[in-house]
DNA sequence: ACCACTAAATGAATGCCATTCATTTAGTGG
DNA sequence: CCACTAAATGAATGGCATTCATTTAGTGGT
């Protein structure tokens, strides 16, 4: 029997496109929200477009191209905004902590945007343009622009899994006493009050970042 | 018709156990060295010990205990003698070096690690005790330590993924002459020489961040 | 010596997944 | 008007982790 309210499609080329990857990359986005990236399925992406799941295929060319449109969807709104109007310190800052938080709700992409060329994906071009531009214009030394700009990736990308990590993860429980260094250390930081520890690692290993590579100015 | 040179085994329990939780995790590390995290599956796994894929679950639960059983047992590789006989600053680098040379030839478990509890890994808390005692002793307010290794941890998980980056990632394309201030920094890095670029970035992150740290010192 | 129980293997499902292919239909350029 | 291309359906395909019923071997208790 078919669907309910359904009004099936027949089977052929519809007079009107019903995908494009604008629409395939919203209903991905809507998907991942609702269910996370473990509900991200052809099929069900399928599903929620209402067509078949091989329909897909004819506009992107696997499941990774998916995770690439959301990719470059999310990198567009990471903030690059104060590069235009603040001193070098406060534009890295804002940027890597709307860069972190960006994709600490996404990691199942980081491992796709690790590796990923960045001709393939032209908003991500487009923010390295900007904050590139924004290391110039500071007085950094053109060669070392990229490696720093790779090195506070790397710390964003890893500070991102770090948000989604169990509050309990330093636990030791019954090896307590075989690790007393490390057990203090963590019921110190514990007893410290009520800031998010991932909040209080990147920021400070932010800062350093910021402190170390400002001295390469000229 | 039995397998050529096989002897197959007959249904029941054996006299003597086929299977541990060492040699699971010894041929899943062949098995990685070999084919790559693709070619690991549990059907490929129980095949490599001449075993029905099923009775791997008599000693794990899931394929996610074989990762960690993998993953803790990298964990010891990494090099953390240098916290007994060197300065606090080199002994911070050498254990970072090794730590993401290490994880670099297996970036399919940093999503695991990153959101395991240390209880379930012994290795890996071994690791964080020796290098939290080596904090103490250099000086570190007690309170800091942990984030001080979270920030770390994170860096050098970010820097693992960039190792596996292919030579051309930051090839611009056709895009190129929109992203004038990129592709500059691009090509005058390039021009620099023949130190790989991920190994540049690191360096660069880590003596930021060990100066950084290192002023926390009392 | 027996018996209940637990541990460790097999082999046959199960259900999900991404992807492919043949087929159908609709627009388009020459 | 005709060949071609684009965009949909629906029916496979093969691989995957995991589960379950079944069989057999050792073990601790009476």
């Amino acid at each position: 029997m078919p669907k309910t309210g359904a009004a099936r499609r027949r089977v052929g080329r519809p007079a009107a496109a019903v995908l494009d990857k604008a629409g395939i990359t919203a209903a991905a986005l809507r998907l991942i929200g609702k269910n996370g990236y473990d509900g991200l399925t052809m099929a069900a992406l399928a599903r929620s477009l209402q067509v078949a799941p091989s329909a897909l295929y004819n506009h992107v060319e696997s499941k990774r191209d998916v995770l690439l449109l959301v990719e470059d969807h999310l990198t567009a709104l990471v903030d690059v905004t104060a590069f235009a109007a603040e001193p070098w310190e406060s534009a890295v800052r804002k940027w890597a902590w709307s860069y972190r938080d960006v994709f600490a709700e996404h990691t199942p992409l980081i491992p796709v945007i690790a590796v990923l060329p960045v001709t393939d994906a032209p908003q991500t071009l487009a923010m390295y343009e900007t904050v590139s531009a924004g290391f110039r214009a500071a007085g950094f030394p053109e060669e070392r622009i990229v490696s720093a700009i790779v090195a506070l990736e790397s710390f964003i990308f890893g500070s991102a899994y770090d948000v989604t990590a169990p509050a309990d993860i330093f636990d030791s429980g019954s090896m307590a006493e075989s690790t007393p260094s490390f057990t203090g250390a963590v019921r110190s930081l514990a007893a410290l009050g009520h800031e998010k520890p991932a909040d209080v690692a990147f920021s400070l290993g932010l800062e350093a970042l910021i402190a170390g590579f400002g001295a390469l100015r000229e």
